[in-house]
DNA sequence: AAATTTATCAACCGCGACCGA
DNA sequence: ATCGGTCGCGGTTGATAAATT
C-alpha cells in the first residue's frame, strides 16, 4: 500500500505524538470509528501509517483507559493469568478494563519478571549448589577412571561460554532470549562473579 | 556537579491471520 | 483459489528520567 502522503512525497512521521495529532486523532475516529486505520490516517492528514494511529488510540487515547500505578489486585491477576497462559499479553489485558496489553507487557518485564526471578534464584541456587556438588564429585571419579579428555577451549580460561559449557547448560539457552542477555548483563543473580569468573 | 548506569515506557517492526474483491 | 490490504499480536528498540558512582 502506498499512502497518500508517500505519493505526495511527504515523508510519514515516526516518533512520539503531538497534541495537535492527537487531536486530529481523535476526531477522525470519533468521525470514522476505530477500524480501518489506513483510510483514517490517509484522510485525516496525519502523516503516520494506519498502524502508528491504531497504537497511539489503542494505548493512549481511547476512552476509559486507565493510566498510572497498577494495583495490587491487578498485579495479582497479571501474575496469575501470565502463570496460566504464557506471553499473551492481548489476552490478559482483556481480564483488566482499562489496561492495554503493552502496558501489561511493560509492567511484566520491568517489575514482575524481576520478582519472579528473585524467587526462581533462591530455589536456582539451592539447586545449583546440589547440582555443583555432584558434578564436583562425577568429574573427579571420571578423572580417576583416565576418562578426562582436554577440553578444546581457544577462548581462555575464566570466559563465560567455557565456565557454562563446563557446568553443563547449552549455550544456546543462555544467549538465545534477549531477555536472558540482560538477565545475565544484569547480573540479578548476584553471583555471576563468583562462579564465571573462577581465576 | 558531572558522568555513567539503570529503569521505564511509548512507539516501532515483523509476521501471521483474516477478509473482501 | 488467490492476491492485496488491513488488523492484531508479541517482541524489540530508543528516548529520557531517575538513581548511582
Amino acid at each position: 500500500m502506498v499512502y497518500k502522503a508517500v505519493m505526495q512525497g511527504e515523508k510519514l512521521r515516526k516518533g512520539p505524538w503531538h497534541e495537535e495529532e492527537d487531536k486530529q486523532l481523535i476526531t477522525f475516529v470519533t468521525l470514522l470509528g476505530n477500524r480501518k486505520w489506513d483510510y483514517i490516517a490517509r484522510v485525516s492528514g496525519i502523516k503516520r501509517c494506519g498502524k502508528s494511529c491504531r497504537l497511539r488510540w489503542l494505548n493512549y487515547l481511547r476512552p476509559n483507559i486507565k493510566h498510572g500505578d497498577i494495583s495490587t489486585e491487578e498485579e495479582q491477576i497479571i501474575l496469575q493469568l501470565h502463570e496460566q497462559w504464557g506471553n499473551k499479553w492481548a489476552r490478559i489485558a482483556r481480564s483488566l478494563p482499562g489496561r492495554t496489553d503493552n502496558e501489561i507487557k511493560n509492567y511484566w518485564r520491568t517489575h514482575l519478571r524481576r520478582k519472579m526471578q528473585a524467587t526462581e534464584q533462591e530455589k536456582f541456587q539451592c539447586g545449583i549448589q546440589d547440582f555443583l556438588f555432584q558434578k564436583v564429585e562425577f568429574d573427579v571419579q571420571t578423572y580417576e577412571a583416565g576418562e578426562h579428555k582436554p577440553v578444546d577451549d581457544t577462548s581462555g580460561p575464566g570466559t563465560s561460554k567455557t565456565s557454562l559449557d563446563a557446568l553443563g547448560f547449552p549455550s544456546s539457552a543462555v544467549t538465545n532470549s534477549p531477555y536472558e542477555v540482560r538477565f545475565f548483563d544484569n547480573d540479578v543473580w548476584g553471583w555471576s562473579d563468583s562462579i564465571w569468573d573462577m581465576n
